[in-house]
Parts: C-alpha cells; sequence; structure tokens
DNA sequence: GGCAGAATAT
DNA sequence: CATATTCTGC
C-alpha cells in the first residue's frame, strides 16, 4: 500500500537517536528546528494512521507517543537555544527538564535501537534463535518461576509481558508449546515503520508465558507447569486476539486432576470444584472443563472393566512409575486412599476435607495418562 | 451473567 | 489426538 511511500520515498533517519546524532550536526538552528518538526510530524502521522489498530498495536502507540514526546521536548529545547544563546544551558523553566532529559534521553535512546532497523528486529529473531540471544537491552530479567503446578493463589502476578523470543528457545521441549507463530507474518515489512514492527512483534508473542514440560512422567520431575497468563497489558479493551498458550496436561497436572476429581467424587465434579480442589496456580476453568470433558470421553470408553482387565498401568492405586512429584510444595498430607468410593460423594465442594491438606502428594501412582483410573469406582449408580 | 456440558475449531 | 474456543441451556 501506499504507506511504504512515507518510508522509501523520504529519507528517514534509520533511528531517532540516529537523527538526533545527525540534528546536531547540523549548525543552523532554524534548519534543526525545522527538521525535528518535520519528523514529528511523521510521527503524528504515522500516529495516526495507526489509530485505527491501537487496540490491536498498543504498543505501536505507545512508542510512537513516547517518541513524539520526547522529539518535542527536543523541540523546545532548541527553541529556547535558539532564543537565547548557548549560555542559557539553564533552563529555568524546566529545570528539572534539563536533568530528565539527559537521563531519560539516555533510556529512551536505547530503547531506540530497538526499533533502530526494522531488519534488525528480525534479524535476530530468525537466527538468533538459537544462540542465546538476549535481545534488547531493556530486558533481561525474567524470573521464571519453576514451580511445576503449584501453591501461591497468586494467580495475579505480574509478569505478563515478557519479551518475546526469548520463551521459544528457552526451553520447550517441544511437546507442548508448538506455536511457531513466530514472527512469520510480517511479510511486507516495507509498510511498517520500524516502530510497527516492533510493535507488532511484541504484541503478537506477549503471551507466551509457560513451559511446562509434558513428558513429565520420567526422572525429570515435571519442571515446569506455570502460570500462563494473558491478560491484556494495559491498556483498555483490547480481547486477546491471540489464542491460548495450550495448557499440557502433565501426568503430574493430570493426576492432580483425577485426584481432585475423586476427591469431589467422581465425573460428577464441576470443572470449578476441581479447579479448585487442585490449587494448580494458573489452571483455569475452562482448561479444566475441557480436561475434563477429554476425561469423561475416554472414561465412557472403557467401562467399568477396566479396573480388571486395564490393570495396573492405568490403576491409580499403586504403580510407582516415577516419583517425580517432587514439587508440590502444598500441603503435604497423604490422604492415602484415593478409592473414591470411599469419600466419593461425600463432601462436595472445597470445603469439606477432613484433613487440612487436600490432595497432595501421596505416591506416586498413576502417571502416565491414566484416565480410567478413578472414576469406575465411584458411581454408585448409573449416573454421569 | 456465570457456569457446565456439548460441539466445534485449531 | 489434545487442547481451546464457541455454542447452548440452565
Amino acid at each position: 500500500m501506499e504507506l511504504s511511500l512515507d518510508t522509501s520515498l523520504v529519507f528517514i533517519p534509520k533511528t531517532i537517536s540516529d537523527f538526533l546524532v545527525q540534528l546536531s550536526t547540523m549548525e543552523d538552528s532554524s534548519q534543526r528546528s525545522s527538521e525535528l518538526d518535520a519528523y514529528v510530524k511523521r510521527l503524528e502521522d504515522e500516529m495516526r494512521k495507526i489509530e485505527v489498530f491501537k487496540r490491536e498495536l498498543p504498543l505501536c502507540m505507545l512508542l510512537l507517543k513516547d517518541a513524539i514526546e520526547r522529539l518535542k521536548d527536543k523541540v523546545m529545547q532548541c527553541k529556547k537555544m535558539e532564543d537565547r544563546p548557548v549560555i542559557e544551558e539553564f533552563i529555568p523553566l524546566k529545570g528539572n527538564l534539563e536533568g530528565k532529559e539527559n537521563s531519560d534521553k539516555k533510556n529512551w535512546m536505547s530503547s531506540a535501537q530497538l526499533w533502530s532497523t526494522s531488519l534488525n528486529v528480525f534479524e535476530y529473531s530468525n537466527h538468533d534463535s538459537v544462540s542465546g540471544l538476549r535481545l534488547r537491552n531493556v530486558e533481561d530479567d525474567r524470573s521464571v518461576p519453576e514451580n511445576p503446578i503449584e501453591p501461591s493463589n497468586n494467580r495475579a502476578v505480574g509478569r505478563t509481558f515478557v519479551p518475546f523470543k526469548e520463551q521459544y528457545e528457552s526451553g520447550f521441549t517441544g511437546t507442548c508449546l508448538k506455536d511457531d507463530k513466530e514472527v512469520s507474518q510480517v511479510p511486507s515489512l516495507s509498510l511498517m515503520t520500524p516502530l510497527m514492527s516492533e510493535a507488532l512483534d511484541a504484541s503478537t508473542n506477549t503471551n507466551i508465558k509457560s513451559n511446562n514440560n509434558c513428558r513429565g512422567g520420567s526422572g525429570s520431575g515435571l519442571a515446569g507447569q506455570l502460570k500462563l497468563q494473558n491478560k491484556p497489558q494495559q491498556q483498555s479493551q483490547q480481547q486477546q486476539p491471540f489464542r491460548k498458550q495450550r495448557r499440557c496436561w502433565s501426568p503430574e497436572l493430570h493426576r492432580r486432576f483425577v485426584e481432585s476429581l475423586q476427591q469431589l467424587g467422581g465425573t460428577q465434579a464441576t470443572p470449578k470444584q476441581i479447579r479448585e480442589l487442585m490449587q494448580v496456580d494458573g489452571l483455569t476453568n475452562d482448561e479444566v472443563k475441557s480436561h475434563l470433558q477429554k476425561y469423561r470421553l475416554h472414561v465412557r470408553k472403557l467401562p467399568t472393566s477396566s479396573a480388571a482387565k486395564g490393570n495396573g498401568i492405568w490403576m491409580p492405586l499403586d504403580h510407582s512409575a516415577d516419583h517425580s512429584k517432587a514439587n508440590n510444595s502444598q500441603s503435604g498430607s497423604p490422604q492415602g486412599p484415593l478409592l473414591p468410593g470411599e469419600f466419593a460423594k461425600g463432601r462436595s465442594t472445597t470445603g469439606g476435607e477432613s484433613d487440612n491438606s487436600r490432595e497432595a502428594e501421596e505416591d506416586e501412582k498413576s502417571d502416565g495418562q491414566s484416565w480410567k483410573g478413578g472414576l469406575l469406582h465411584n458411581n454408585q449408580g448409573g449416573d454421569v
């Protein structure tokens, strides 16, 4: 589209920082300010253009806004300098601004590098994916919790926004997360200003924050079921245009699921109850619901006899396959029996438990996907 | 309006 | 196939 005209026909500094540097080399102050004005205007135009997409490109908007703001400051600064000769270093009116300007500049300048070249962005996203790439200076904090299933009730959590890429290489064991939406889109780079690509990029992968290793069964110990959240990062409405990250039901998770289910008395338990019982951080009702649906499906398939025929493998009772359960931090009371029948429907909702800690780790009975495990016992009549 | 369950979609 | 999302009914 013609948007590309803007960027291709007109000279545009690679980055704002370059622009400023270039600006500083100009002798003529009036020229300087006109250049500045022009640039600001361009940014504003840009902003107007993406106005329509502000919901989709919130970051883009932010970046633009920020850039404009900065440049405007610069403009002011220049104007002042024009008025009064250089000496006037100290500008009373915005004295603090002055200082701020500097430090600020530093910051935003560095961030400016981000967009410096649209190519850059892709560049690293493409190959660097394998190397360690610590892209952008800006972030390196990422405190990924490592507990798998877990406790804490903090579902709120803050780290919503993880700069992309990183998570990809960081550690997925392919199994679970295979969205490779990567940065594939953006064929038409030319259309976007660097700013845009950056923002787009970011928003695209914004919410991928989970890493679980699905293959939990084995020794590794199911390291990671973290929370995955996709909350809108800040701006108003914006519904997540992106699909939820797939939740991987590791054996551990599943185990908890089954346990909870059993405690609740079988299949009739509702997703919500189950979720509450499971106390897995970040797990949503929908996820449980979905899983439950599958569970019921499977269960339905193998009739009661399963216990007999299927035998061991699936049976929750015994079978120690691996002891990965390691990390369930929460309570640990074993509460041995998972026989559904036992306390099956006695207690309904959450409350119940005689013993404090619900579930807990007990033995590592069932591992792999053991659907069949629980339900057979519970029904006391026909049901389901 | 939320939740659960079934039906679809990916 | 497994999970996510959408559609329905309660």
